[in-house]
RNA sequence: UCCUCAGUAGCUCAAUGGCAGAGCAUGCGGCUGUUAACCGCAGGGUUGUUGGUUCGAGUCCAACCUGAGGAGCCA
């Protein structure tokens, strides 16, 4: 009797007659020889089937089969270095074969499809090899992250996805009807967040958010994943001492259980290996500066307008790309201009133009995975910097409360999840981390 | 919104202003170690849309549509 087996175990199977549930994924012949490879979810692995040994009808049904055919093959298992999957170095000698479902034409074929085919076939392009192995480790770090977060005190509490105003001003919302009332999707929990950890000391909100700019780079979707910690007591420096932990367990996590995945996708493991804390930490101003000096160095004219900056601006994905390019970690840059970041900020003592904030940036051109800073905890000041901004002080009261009920130092960031998996995967463009991914000309399927 | 590029067979791409082509996929045949195998044969086309220039347009011009990459904005 054969045992029912998952593709990821067979290592275990060596030597055993074992029973795979799955799809065919590509297949292979070369006379009375044939070599059928079998996908079931869990891992690849190539099916063997010899003519003189499994008979004429088995073989001629194999040799017929379309792509993706449905079906359930027993056969003993054996280690072959040749044999290609994954994991890799396995093969099952076929010897019985049930068809559930013999398909034609299945439209992804083991070639070359450009982007515009694959993602209107996305529903199908899951199944390919590279897609399945970033879905794979996707959900691996979104399992790290909250291991390390329940872990570490934090109560996971959810913040709404339907909300009354903008957190950081309203060009980028996407509008919803709610009982003839304007309402938009969150573009971040946060201020909830804010609300929370003064009831529940830490916490964070892990779920869709939305964004509605149009923007078209392989850095952006219209809806993306964001795991949002928030803690009370805590100031700038705590912060990214946490996020350097929070960062390097994830990347650790994820290459220990999803090594298979990642070699597959040729990602170099030698530079995940390396994401360890402490990371470097630069201050804004020394990030000019870095900038600057090598705008001066690069003879490139486009490169040098690209690279143009003066003291106070916010830097743009050139100016992120060059100076990440300065290291093998993923880099801070904390002590932003207050004028280029959100407005509940905590200003820098001494320095009212600059805040507590702190990106992080990730190595290899990636960009920008985290951002986050200390709150502002004066109520007057928060006041100020709301007026300031020109929002409605009414629809604040709420967030203006929690200053002036128990006010404490605190501090959080937002990490958007598909940046994260594409900066680990490797994988050229954010929409291939995203199972059905929204961007600006794509809502199907 | 702006800049750049692209749109030809199911898919990926060729075609000097002059007969619409190849590879893959599909079907048939051959091959005992394939890794996107290979070899032979066959079928497969309203060249994104509209208009214009021309004896003649896939090719040149204009507008539009769709997509891609980038800028801005951001995670």
């Amino acid at each position: 009797m054969a045992t029912e087996i998952r593709i990821e175990n067979i290592a275990d199977y060596v030597g055993q007659q074992v029973t795979i549930k799955g799809w065919l994924y590509a297949s292979t012949r070369k006379g009375k020889l044939l070599f059928a490879r079998l996908r079931d979810g869990t891992g690849i692995v190539q099916g063997v089937a010899f003519r003189p040994d499994i008979g004429e009808e088995l073989f001629e049904t194999l040799k017929r089969l379309g792509q993706e055919s449905s079906l359930i093959v027993s056969g003993t298992v054996r280690n072959n270095d040749r044999a290609p999957g994954i994991p890799g170095g396995y093969e099952v000698a076929i010897e019985a074969v049930e068809v559930l479902q013999d398909v034609v034409d299945y439209p992804i074929t083991p070639k070359e499809h450009g982007v515009d085919f694959l993602m209107d076939n996305r529903h199908l392009w899951l199944r390919s090899s590279q897609q399945w192995a970033v879905m794979r480790v996707r959900a691996t770090i979104k399992r790290a992250i909250i291991d390390f977060l329940d872990n570490h005190g934090f109560l996971n509490i959810d913040t709404p996805i339907i909300t009354p105003s903008a957190a950081e001003g309203t060009s980028t919302l996407f509008e919803v009807d709610y009982f003839e009332e304007k309402a938009y999707l969150a573009q971040t929990g946060q201020l909830y967040n804010e609300a929370n950890i003064m009831a529940f000391s830490k916490v964070y909100c892990f779920g869709p958010t939305f964004r509605a700019e149009k923007s078209k780079t392989r850095r952006h979707l219209a809806e993306f994943w964001m795991v949002e910690p928030e803690m009370a007591f805590f100031d700038l420096d705590d912060l990214m001492a946490f996020e350097e932990e929070f960062v390097s367990y994830v990347v650790q996590t994820t290459l220990a259980k999803r090594r298979h995945e990642l070699e597959f996708l040729g990602r170099d493991l030698s530079k995940l290996e390396a994401i360890t804390a402490p990371f470097p930490r630069i201050s804004y101003d020394e990030a000019v500066e870095r900038i600057l000096a090598i705008r001066e160095a690069t003879t490139d004219p486009e490169q040098k307008e690209l690279l143009t900056i003066t003291w106070g601006d916010d830097f743009g994905s050139p100016h992120e790309t060059e100076l990440t390019k300065q290291f093998d970690k993923p880099v801070f840059v904390y002590g932003y201009p207050s004028q280029v970041k959100a407005f509940y900020m905590e200003p820098w003592p001494g320095r009212p133009e600059v805040c507590k904030s702190v990106d992080l940036l990730a190595p290899e051109g990636y960009g920008e995975i985290i951002g986050g800073s200390e709150r502002m905890s004066d109520p007057q000041l928060l006041i100020n910097a709301i007026k300031r901004h020109e929002l409605p002080v009414e629809h604040y009261q709420w967030y203006i409360d929690l200053r002036q009920y128990g006010s404490v130092p605190h501090s959080g960031f937002g990490l958007g999840l598909e940046r994260t998996v594409a900066w680990i995967c490797g994988t050229e463009h954010i929409r291939q981390t995203s199972p059905f991914p929204r961007t600006l000309n794509r809502l199907y399927p």
